[in-house]
DNA sequence: GTAGCTGCAAATTCTTTGCAGTTGT
DNA sequence: ACAACTGCAAAGAATTTGCAGCTAC
């Protein structure tokens, strides 16, 4: 029988999510969640991770090219921008419209992933501390 | 001094992307390159996508909660469709507009990735053969 | 002939699992 | 109490790298 335990690992990596805000990878989960329960290992932030994501409480957030970031869902629907220069992740309100027609007749559109990459006010609009346009993030450079 | 050799095993991988048409995964790849040159290994394969994403003749494409596939660039800028009962991947036509004004102010957005979910005419409009959602799929269930 | 390419196996990296001990409820 | 949860270490899976032999040019 499931019943759930609040323990403190649990909260804590909860509550990383929670103060951050932005999408952290499991790597960075653990890192912060350390500070409030020492001792944590990986296998419970990965643990914790599916168990929150099968709740709803938690949702992952892909980047191609990059590792997976989770975080806490309820938020509005929003989308991510990917800051080329600073490799962070912000949220993106709002999402574009009339996706559904972009697909072929006969297909039927459920749901849908967008991400942007450029750089945030912080890095500047140029390159300057850039890494490497990697492959992965091409795409049109229009827009 | 580097001067690419064209090698049966490159030929091979090449030939594969472009008999095939839809992104593949490494392990595809490798598989249907054997009929081509036996004894080809995994290894061959991923150090010649590699090469190949350098020279900018193939690309990645990365579906969340997907393994990364790869296809043949030269085609028009397109996004991709992800069928949730075949779990192939489609090409989409066209994009969206105005992606650039979802942007907060003093972020340049440079390029942008998309992907839609649900299922092609050949899975039929509703739940059947499908997989439980997964919580990558998740998003919005508009449109 | 020679540098680049290949296959194999070992090494990495990331994530999952087995288990015995610990801890909410 | 007792099952769920945890940490650790071993197990897996995916990708990369070292190296000696092979091969296109």
């Amino acid at each position: 029988m499931q019943h759930r335990r609040n323990t403190k690992q649990r909260q804590a990596i909860y509550d990383v999510l929670a103060e951050k805000g932005t999408p952290l990878s499991p790597r960075e989960i653990l890192d912060h969640a350390q500070s409030h329960v020492g001792g944590i290992g990986m296998a419970t932030v990965y643990r914790t991770l599916k168990m929150l994501t099968g709740e709803g409480l938690v949702q992952s957030v892909e980047i191609p090219g990059e590792a997976p970031r989770f975080e806490l869902t309820g938020k509005d629907h929003h989308h991510h921008f990917y800051c080329r220069g600073c490799e962070r992740v912000f949220e993106v309100e709002g999402c574009p419209t009339g996706l559904a027609a972009l697909a072929p007749a006969g297909f039927s559109v459920e749901a849908h992933e967008l991400v942007l990459f450029g750089r945030c006010p912080e890095c500047g609009p140029a390159g300057k501390s850039a890494k490497p346009a990697d492959s992965v993030h091409r795409c049109c450079s229009r827009e």
